[in-house]
Parts: C-alpha cells; structure tokens; sequence
DNA sequence: TTCCATGTTAACATTCAGTTTACACAAAGT
DNA sequence: ACTTTGTGTAAACTGAATGTTAACATGGAA
C-alpha cells in the first residue's frame, strides 16, 4: 500500500487481547509489539519508538494514563499516537485521560473492526503532506509538498528514495550523518540493503542537482554542505 | 484560521463535559455556547443559529436524537452542522444517529482532541462547498457549479468521482497528493476501496482531458501539473 | 422492469525505481 | 610499491508500483 510498515506496541494485561489484536493488526501490514504492563510498555516504547502505542488503561505496573502521562513529558513521544482501551464503566480514568493528551479511544469489549479503523483513520490523518515544510539552503529549496528540488528557480523531480536522503542530509545542513544513520531512516530499520546502495543513490543525487552540496566523510558517512 | 468565529452550541448534561469541551473549542477560536438538556438546546439553538450544534444523546428533557430531529425538520436548520455524542459504540445506534441527519458521531468517553479534530473536519468539508469556486490552471477550467471542465474553450462533462479527483489535484496545482489522501478527501474517511481504483479513475481524468497535466510520482502519489 | 451511466474489481502488461554486481580508483597503512 | 579499505561509476537485473483493459456491481432514470 505506502511506505515503510508503521509500528505499533499496544500494551494489555490480557494475553487474548494482546494476542487477537496483534494478529489483525499485523495482516494489515504493521510491525506490531507487546508489552503486558506499564513498565514494559515504557521500555519498549524507549527501544522502539512506536509510530503508535495502544494502553489498556487499567494496567498492573503503571496504568496507561501514568504510561501515557509519562511518554507525553518527553519530546520524543510528543507526535506519537496515543491510543486508549477503556472499559466503558473506568469513568474516573477517562476524564482523566481527557487532558493526557490521547489521540483516541476504544472502549472495551473491542471490536477488532473498530479498532483498526481507528488505527488506520489515525495513521491517515498524520499522514498529511502539509505537515511536512520545505527546507532551505542557499539557492536550494527542498520542498516536500511539491516533492520536488529547486536550485535557483529551476525545478528538478527526484525518486522517493533519492528525495528522502537528501530531505534526511539537508534537514540539518553540515551534520554528518553515518551510513547506518541513513539506512534507517531512509530505509527502514528491518530492511536489509547492500553496501553500494547508499553511494548509488548518494551519486544520482549529486547528477540530478548538478550542484556539488554533498560531501562524503570517508569511513564515516554523508553531510550537506551548510 | 480566518473569517468570522464560528458559533458552536454544545449541549450535554454533565456539567465537567460541558466545561472541558467548550474550554478547549474556545481555545480553538470558536465562539461557543451550552445548554445542559434538550428543551434549553432547542431554545438557544433558534436565539443563536449555531454553525454547529454538539448534542449529547442522553439528555433529561429531549433527548439529542429528538432535538435533532426536531430542528431537522425546521428549513433554518437544514444546513446547521449536527454532531452526535454517544455513549453507545455499537454500530447500529450510530447508523441511526446518522440517518436521523447528523452530520458526525464521537463516541463516548470524549478525547478532546479527536471531537476538535472532527469539528475543524466538518468546518473544512462545509467550507469547501462554500468556496467551490472554478479553478483555472493555463487553459484549464474547472467549475464545479456547472461541474464541468473547459479546455481552451471546449467542454468536457465528467463523472462525479472524476470530476471530485481533478478538483482535488487542481484545487493546489504542483502539489503531491498521497494515495491515502485521494482516498480519504474523494471517497471518505471510512469507505475502502482497492488500491487499483484511483488509477483507473486518474486514467479516465487523463483521457477525457486530453492534456497530460495530471503527473505521477510513483511511490508517492499524483499531482496537476502547475 | 430494463437500460444506461458510473463506480469498482480483478487480471494482466508495462515501466521504472531501487538494488545488486562488478570493477575502477583513491587514500591510508604496512 | 603493495595491500587494504572505502567510495565512485556504469550497467544489468528485479520487482513493486502503476497503467490498461474488460468484466462485474450498483443505483438511478425511463
């Protein structure tokens, strides 16, 4: 269907649940992991860093609102999407959820139907292109929207893959970025690629943008010239 | 956003309910007012002629199906937006809700962000009708009054989901729409269609048209040629 | 009802982005 | 110099993404 599979980690006690959920969810292509309480839950997210993460809220070891709470304070988990499962009776725990930053709920018994609406209706909303902004360097505009790059007025297209590396190398001009740096995030962090690919790829760029931004650190990796 | 605050009138009989969503709507830029049962709904809804009237469905004194009914049923509020708070996540009571003319549902317990999110959702779809305007690119005219496109003085009449997919490329020339955006702006958050749909779709655009203004940007998506 | 227009799907064809392969070359170590 | 290590480059290969066609589904109009 599109890029790369988003993760997901949802965390429940109930091992069905967990085990059912994490099923469907993965035929419908996502990378899916399971904690069974807050503390794995935290954890895992640290390791992972999830597209998504579903809290069951009532949770032996932390509850999904103190996880949800916590994972909030830190700048990383800020855009993460935050999914709580409720039992329709847990009223305290809702409202407090309210102001826990959520992004949605689902209330318990789960409907595997809802569920991955919810999750695919999420995932489509953060989706959107007018999230992304331009960035520029010099006569350079890289401009996610139009997916294309313009060097002093004059537009060029790019590949998906080629765009996105120099979208990664350009988003912090003059910083090196290591070759496994790039892997995963242009690639992915499963995906298994040789060892010339980056090069290959690095090289079309610099041919397509004519101008010389890119400069290789031998052993190292790439930077764009700030 | 821009122009006139809108007006919102929100009506629940729990009081914390009333307050957390009405606080955050205001944050939010609109101008909001509350009612706490049906009967006083009802009231401030003929005082106000609200852009947007949120009713809980259990209510004392009219419930929210009856008051929407009710104003369903008066010709000033025919184009009024309605959202239905529900408690009831099955699908049935949703379906009901929507039949009586409601323009939206959010389940019960409320995330404030997923029902601002919706609202800001239906302003965007209303406002788009409003401002249907034609678009003209080059010799390109689309005009969705008399739902037609006009190329160098010849008119072309389209289907409905054709004529919707230009207009959508169109309506922001150069700029890259994601498979999943087509779908969720063309055909509707909750409708899944496969994945080969939008291509015949763009063919048929592309052969009516003639012109070839309408780019792929294989594995990112289409876009109209600015 | 039947007819017709539109929308959707499924199956097959094609294209091109992405990857690999293979080798050339340059710099640093011995 | 010779070897090692890392990168540049061209061309071939492969498969996923898209194009294309035709058949099927649906819903409204005659």
């Amino acid at each position: 269907m599109e890029g790369k599979a988003k993760k997901i980690l949802i965390a429940d006690d109930e091992p069905d649940i967990l085990e059912i959920v994490s099923y469907n969810l993965q035929k419908e292509g996502y990378e899916v992991y399971t904690a069974k309480d807050g503390n794995e839950a935290l954890e895992k997210a640290r390791l992972l860093n999830p597209d998504l993460i579903i809290l069951d809220i009532m949770m032996p070891r932390k509850t999904g609102v103190e996880v949800c709470e916590i994972l909030r304070s830190q700048p990383t988990f800020q855009d993460t999407l935050i999914i709580f499962l409720t039992a329709m009776s847990d009223e305290a725990s809702q409202i407090k959820g309210l102001e826990t930053g959520a992004d949605d709920y689902v209330n318990k018994p789960i409907s595997t139907k809802v569920l991955i609406s919810r999750v695919n209706a999420l995932f489509r909303r953060v989706n959107h292109k007018d999230t992304e902004k331009s960035i520029r360097i010099g006569d350079i505009i890289i401009d996610p929207v139009k997916f294309l790059v313009n060097i002093k007025g004059e537009e060029m297209i790019l590949a998906k893959k080629e765009f996105e590396l120099v979208y990664l190398l350009a988003s912090r001009p003059g910083r090196v970025f290591l070759r496994n740096e790039i892997l995963s995030q242009v690639w992915g962090n499963d995906v298994i690629v040789g060892d010339r690919t980056i090069d290959v790829h690095i090289r079309k760029v610099r041919q397509k943008l004519g101008v010389d931004c890119i400069t290789t650190v031998k052993g190292v990796g790439y930077k764009f010239d700030a």
